[in-house]
DNA sequence: TTAAAGTTGTTCCAATTGGAACAATAAATA
DNA sequence: TATTTATTGTTCCAATTGGAACAACTTTAA
């Protein structure tokens, strides 16, 4: 006691927010997802539409930069300068669609399916360690109830 | 046995990506929160550190800068500007605080109060719509969960 | 067939952003 | 006490960002 300063524990607004589940929802992404992004371009040398960009073309065999667009909810711009940079580094190669002389399909190289994997094992990690607050049946609930929401939004127009 | 249809719906990697989860968690915020970030910025003209100041200011009656940059997990010189930006719109004030010489303790004013009663507003209505998705007892686990996952989340270092 | 409307990928540009360093002050330590 | 370490709020700066406009091309409508 006396001379160290009350310390008040200001730490958050959870339980009085006007919105708390929405804001839940974004301090989480702002706690988890975005300090993650942070790490992937110290670590890896990849900003976020750079990562999607591996992350959508490890799923898809061949996508345009469009769909990566639709599929990540990120500018064209973005991922447009992302492609460029992405086939330098020899993460992606480009074909032009015969079929559409507007838009060329996109791959994934092998050092690109490389640099996803390690990506990968890094974010799994993470997940785990977060989610790891959880039990298996409350976690397994939360997947659901999240997929529910996820699937919602996806169809909210942009 | 038959051929995949070629017009394939590339919408989502919900499913697929290695970590479906906290995919789904940073796909919810990039699909609802950061387009409410925009809409709050063209509606209301404040920016994300902005509207925070005001938020938290709303629901604790006094905070440091440097509180408001640990609620919100935001970078202290982001808060920093917008407080002075604040001061000029009227919508905060600061009093020095006699018993430690480098912070000042703020305070939401009045007309801060209505502007976040107008931002709230809104903001209720978009989270009911999100979240309508949901029935009444599945929105109530899902409080449960992601309650717990950002106490989790905010005990985790920065 | 022509004209209009929509789509894709791109460049440009202005604004936002956050890391780093800094001065002032406070707290901890020797 | 004197010195070192930590904290607060700030400015500076370089990088990222996304909106808007654009050219090239395709699709739809007339």
């Amino acid at each position: 006691m006396g001379r160290r300063k009350a310390e008040l524990n200001y730490s958050n607004i959870f339980e009085s927010v006007e919105f708390p589940d929405a804001y839940k929802v974004s301090y989480l992404a702002n706690a988890i997802v975005f300090p993650t992004y942070e790490d992937i371009r110290k670590d890896f040398g990849l900003v976020r539409a750079e990562y999607h960009l591996l992350l959508c073309l490890a799923h898809y065999s061949e996508l345009t930069a469009q769909d990566v667009a639709r599929i990540t909810r990120r500018p064209r711009n973005s991922i447009s300068r992302a492609v460029h940079r992405m086939l330098d580094l020899g993460f992606l190669k480009r074909v032009p669609d015969p079929s559409d002389a507007r838009q060329a399909k996109l791959q994934i190289t092998k050092e690109g399916k490389i640099m996803h994997n390690k990506i990968s094992k890094y974010l799994v990690a993470r997940e785990a360690e977060i989610f790891s607050v959880l039990s298996e049946s409350e976690r397994k609930h939360f997947r659901d109830l999240i997929r529910k929401l996820a699937n919602f939004a996806s169809t909210l127009k942009r």
